[in-house]
DNA sequence: GAGCAAGTAGAACAATCATTCTACCGGAGA
DNA sequence: TCTCCGGTAGAATGATTGTTCTACTTGCTC
């Protein structure tokens, strides 16, 4: 049995994944969490934190998602990463990455900001430890951003165009 | 002197651009639009509509900005691009493709879809026809997209993983 | 100079919002 | 058995929202 707190985050992570950070307004929100709306504030006392607290959240998951097992891949370590990141497009962020999406709602926001900032600092750092060409982290790093946010609308064949600059990147060396 | 439904778009997407989709209300945008509260929604007749027409306004801007005097280029046309993309990131949207804020702010949002898909479909074929490598426009659009997403993070180091990565591409073939 | 088109300024309104508060319930431990 | 603890249900509140409306001004044209 997952604490209150956990279950919490999780529903309000797929609530602003499904429908942005502008229109669900806290009755929605509640709902999404299983819980009632006492119990909402005081585990999170203000929107703004329910906002954070589904980042964090979502951080969490996707680094597992992404960066767990990798080292079961029988394919080229890029091609895997690419497929692990179309893989959470299609059953987790349909409409994109979703700390860009935050802070794009609300681009003053500094601590969205600090939050957007380190998540891709860590994934940065994943990719470069996974993939072993630790001198190319910027370009590949440029790559998984295109692919987030091209996958949502052109699918497979973004992976593919991204598989195929990730050959380039290796046979360069 | 620009007729009043231009410069109404013009100070909404600027009002947008700073500010994000969820956080300016109608008083905000009437005044980044410098008209009255009458004049605005003579024009633009709700909020909704104040989006799209932001919008529609940007793409115009954002065509001719990157793809407009493409032939004086004396450098690669893949730096050449890469640059114009960088230099509207610079000047103009710091915080990311305002197309794909607007979607990630409110997903569900049908209008606001089918203009994020026209408007980069325009873009992708714009590219393929400036770069004269048409069977890799899913690859230059990725970079694209991967830079506009990125530079916001790292500035020029992602205008650089961007150009390096148009050279493999170009010299690929 | 009358009339009209196109603007400003801002009050009024109904709806919705985030947040707080009151009242109640089930179970576990002393 | 009593009593907290952690929860539910939902009403109350006050601020804010998008939108509409009234009253007034300015410049152009017949």
């Amino acid at each position: 049995m997952t604490d209150t707190k956990t279950r919490i985050a999780a529903g309000l992570e797929r609530a602003f994944a499904e429908n942005g950070f502008a229109e669900p307004n806290i009755d929605s929100l509640r709902e999404a969490a299983g819980v009632s709306l006492r119990t909402l504030y005081k585990y999170v006392p203000s929107r703004e934190e329910m906002v954070l607290c589904a980042l964090e959240h979502r951080h969490r998951r996707y680094m597992e998602f992404v960066f767990d097992q990798a080292e079961a891949a029988d394919e080229p370590v890029l091609h895997f990463l690419f497929d692990k990141v179309s893989g959470w497009m299609a059953s987790e962020a349909a409409h994109g990455c979703l700390f860009h999406a935050a802070v794009a709602a609300a681009p003053r926001d500094e601590r969205l900001r600090a939050l957007l900032a380190r998540h891709k600092k860590e994934v940065a750092r994943a990719v470069a430890e996974l993939s072993g060409l630790p001198d190319r982290q910027g370009e590949i790093t440029l790559i998984v951003e295109g692919l987030m946010q091209d996958w949502p609308l052109h699918g497979d064949r973004a992976t593919e165009s991204a598989k195929n600059l990730g050959d380039l990147l290796v046979k360069a060396g």
